[in-house]
DNA sequence: ACACTTCGTGTACGAAGTACGCTAAGTGAC
DNA sequence: GTCACTTAGCGTACTTCGTACACGAAGTGT
C-alpha cells in the first residue's frame, strides 16, 4: 500500500427532522481533527465504483438503501497529513426510516444537526453541506428528489413542510399544491388522513420512485 | 508507488471553430485504447490542488491561462487495468488565442472535433463529453461562461453565434439582444466594427471576466 | 440616387408564476 | 343537533417573463 493517493468517499446525509433539514455527522474522538464533527465517509478500496462504495457507506450508516444518492464534488487537500482526494456525495433519506449506527462506547457517534445551526466542523467539511444545500435547493425546482425524504403516501401539507425546510421559506400553500399538481411527478391516492378536528387531508404518492427530471 | 488508486485529471476542453462548437481530443498511439481520440488529461501527482493540476494541463495543450475552468464529475473504473479515479473538468476557450501543442513525430497529436460529430471515442470518454456539452448549455442561461470563448470585444452577432453553436438551435435576433443586455453581464463600449457593405455593428465587453451568476 | 445588407428598437401576445379570497369537510364544545 | 374552529381544497385577478414578429437606421457599392 501507500504511494498512491488516498481516495476517500464522504457523505451529506440528509433528513427531515422536527420541521428542519438537518445532516448526519460523526463525532471525532481520535486526531486528526479530534473533538470535531465530520461528515461520515470511509477510504475507497478500489474493489467496486465509487457509486456502490459511497452506497455501502450510507447503508452502514443508516440502514437505508434505494435511496437518492448523487455526486457532488470531489476535493483535494482535505486531509492536511498526506494527498489525498475526497470525492463528496449527498443523499435523501426519510428520518423515520433511519436506525443510526449503535457505538457502543459512545466513540464516534453519529447525530443529526440542522444545517442552519451547525457548529465548527472538521476539516472543510461546512463548505462541503453548503454545496450540498444549495444544490438540493435547485433541484427541488425541477426534479422529484423530494421522495427521498418522506415515507411512501403523504399529505400535500407534509409535502409543502419538507419544501419549506429545505428551502427555508415559507411557501403559499395554493400556489404550492397548484404547482405540484400540475407537474406529473405525484398522484392522489384513494385515501386520507384524518387527524385533528378538522376536514382530512388527501394522501399523495410521488408517480415514481425513481429521479425524473421536468 | 503502485498500491493506491491511480488519480487522474481529464480536461474538456471547448472553443467555437467555424461556427461550430469542438472538443480538444488527442489521438492515442499506444495501449490501452490505441488508435482511438481521447480526452486530455494526466496523472495527479498530489503536490497541487486537483484544480491547480486541471489548470496546468489546459496551459500545456493550449496555451490559456485564465480561461473558464469547472469541475464536471469523477468516474472510477475507465481504466479496466487498475482502481483508478478520474476527476473531469471543462474549460472554454477562445479559439484565436490557443496555440495547439507541436508534436514532433505526430504522436499523440492533439486536434479539434465538433462534438456534433464525433469519432468513437477511447474509454467512456463520449459521456463525459456529453455530459460537459449539457453543464454548458444549462449555464448559458445564467451565468456570463461565454466569456471564456470570446474576445476581450465582440459583437452581438458574434455573441449570438457562440450561444447557438453551444445550443445547437437558432436564436431570434432581437430577443437575444433584448435578453442579453437586460442582464448586466455584458455592456457597450465607445467602438464600432465596419465589416461589409451594411450599418456597423456596435463592440460590446463582458462587464466582468470573472464568473458571475444571475 | 438607389439597391442591398446587417444593425438596432418597439409592440403584441401567451405562458407561467404570484397574491389572495372563498368554500368544503371534518372535530369538539355546549 | 348546532355552532365554533381548524385545516383542506379550489378559483380568480394580476404581474412578469419569454416568444413572435415588423419596421426604421446606417453603412457600402453601383
Amino acid at each position: 500500500m501507500s504511494g498512491g493517493p488516498a481516495v476517500a468517499t464522504i457523505l451529506v446525509i440528509f433528513a427531515i427532522i422536527e420541521e428542519r433539514l438537518q445532516v448526519l455527522l460523526v463525532h471525532r474522538d481520535e486526531p486528526p481533527e479530534a473533538e470535531l464533527w465530520a461528515l461520515p465517509g470511509g477510504l475507497w478500496d478500489g474493489g467496486r465504483t465509487l457509486e456502490q462504495a459511497a452506497q455501502a457507506k450510507l447503508f452502514e450508516e443508516t440502514g437505508a438503501r434505494d435511496v437518492y444518492l448523487e455526486q457532488l464534488f470531489t476535493q483535494s487537500g482535505l486531509d492536511p497529513t498526506q494527498p489525498s482526494v475526497a470525492i463528496a456525495y449527498f443523499a435523501l433519506v426519510e428520518a423515520k426510516a433511519v436506525r443510526l449506527r449503535e457505538s457502543a462506547d459512545d466513540a464516534w457517534r453519529p447525530a443529526w444537526l440542522p444545517v442552519d445551526a451547525l457548529p465548527p466542523l472538521a476539516f472543510s467539511n461546512g463548505r462541503v453541506i453548503a454545496q450540498a444545500v444549495e444544490r438540493v435547493r435547485a433541484k427541488l425546482d425541477y426534479t422529484n428528489i423530494a421522495y427521498g425524504l418522506l415515507p411512501e403516501r403523504f399529505t400535500l401539507r407534509e409535502l409543502q413542510a419538507a419544501y419549506e425546510a429545505i428551502l427555508a421559506a415559507r411557501l403559499d400553500r395554493r400556489n404550492f399544491r397548484k404547482r405540484m399538481l400540475s407537474t406529473a411527478l405525484i398522484e392522489a391516492t384513494e385515501d386520507v388522513r384524518r387527524e385533528g378536528a378538522h376536514r382530512p387531508a388527501r394522501l399523495y404518492r410521488f408517480t415514481s420512485r425513481e429521479p425524473v427530471f421536468l
